[in-house]
DNA sequence: GTCTATAACATGATAGAC
DNA sequence: GTCTATCATGTTATAGAC
């Protein structure tokens, strides 16, 4: 078995575990028989388990930190684009639908430094504040309502987000077992974005 | 120091560090600390972190699970209903704002019996069902949009708790500082409650 | 009820043979 | 590169004095 193919076993099995049980409730162990070799070999690959998570989290962080920047970038009118995005990023968590629980758990009580080199400022919020621009013309040219754009930014975040985070509360709360849970997620981008263009009418 | 308040620092101590780091995060000598006790008093009140735990999750699953009975409770027409629930939850919600990320966090990859007892099917349940029935008539009566009322009821969840789950994230992504954050938390109500109403007209 | 001391075990990390 | 064996430390939990 060659280097690299271990080493991307190990990554691939530490990921999976540390997104479904954090970094405190990770053990080494764990993610060394996930990836059928024993935890010498992890700290061969890797230094420590926490190089090893900060790793994966790095990456987790890619992919909830909008990178669907295709559907931002474009001309396309402002209702038109908050779909796009809205269809995007939904199709996007629902292949990782971890991820976004895992990375705001692991963000909490951690200080900023940690996930981000404080050089760089960060593409995504730079396109975030194009973003909010472009809104805020849109709703000078009265396209849409005047909610202030941080809210509205936070609310199609909310809309999309929230399912995959509070799956546990959600099944609960309305009697879904896994099976109605999976149909749910399936309307959910027509849904979302159904309800969201209703509010983005103009009165 | 009598016996009654002993225990109870340790539970408001526990509860505050279970809260922000969870259960596999936080350590007994952390509580003791945090409670100015030592830990062999903590096993002494409790026999062990695991039955400390639970009476701590248990509590925070009933500020979660709606006990905004009283906005639903009444016979208000649906959509003042939605838009009360929308005011008392946050405003519930704001009083303890790491509960539903706990409970989220918690409450995954754990069965479902570690937080409810099977025999009764729960209050918030049939208090939902109750509320499902009262948005289809509604819908017949054509006073909302046709919204699957599942989905409608996802998305107020969704709006509602959304900024205390993904705070750090929402900072981030939108270069907000706590001051920042705070004001736009009190923005939040009426902002969350203008794009649901708008979201409820009739086309 | 409260403390100190310590047991019993789990866990991250390393040494060294192959 | 991979393994076994082991160290060093941390963590839950208990024993026993006061």
């Amino acid at each position: 078995m060659d280097k690299s193919d271990t080493r991307q076993r190990i990554i691939e099995a530490a990921r999976r575990i540390f997104l479904q049980k954090g970094m405190a409730g990770t053990r080494m162990q764990e993610i060394a028989d996930a990836a059928g070799i024993n935890k010498a070999m992890l700290h061969y690959y890797f230094r420590s388990k926490e190089q090893l998570f900060k790793l994966v989290f790095a990456e987790a962080v890619k992919e909830i930190f909008p990178k669907v920047e295709k559907a931002l970038a474009g001309d396309l009118p402002i209702r038109e684009k908050l779909l796009a995005f809205v269809r995007a990023y939904i199709s996007q968590i629902r292949e990782h639908p971890f991820v976004p629980l895992f990375v705001i758990h692991e963000l909490s009580n951690r200080p900023t430094e940690f996930f981000m080199e404080p050089e760089k400022s960060g593409a995504p919020q730079k396109m975030l504040q194009k973003l909010m621009q472009e809104i805020i013309h849109a709703q000078q040219r009265g396209e849409i309502p005047d909610y202030p754009p941080q809210h509205l930014w936070v609310n199609i975040l909310a809309l999309s987000i929230f399912p995959f985070i509070a799956r546990p509360l959600i099944q609960q709360l309305l009697q879904m077992d896994d099976k109605a849970f999976e149909r749910f997620l399936e309307e959910r981008t027509a849904q979302v974005a159904r309800f969201l263009d209703q509010a983005l009418r103009i009165a």
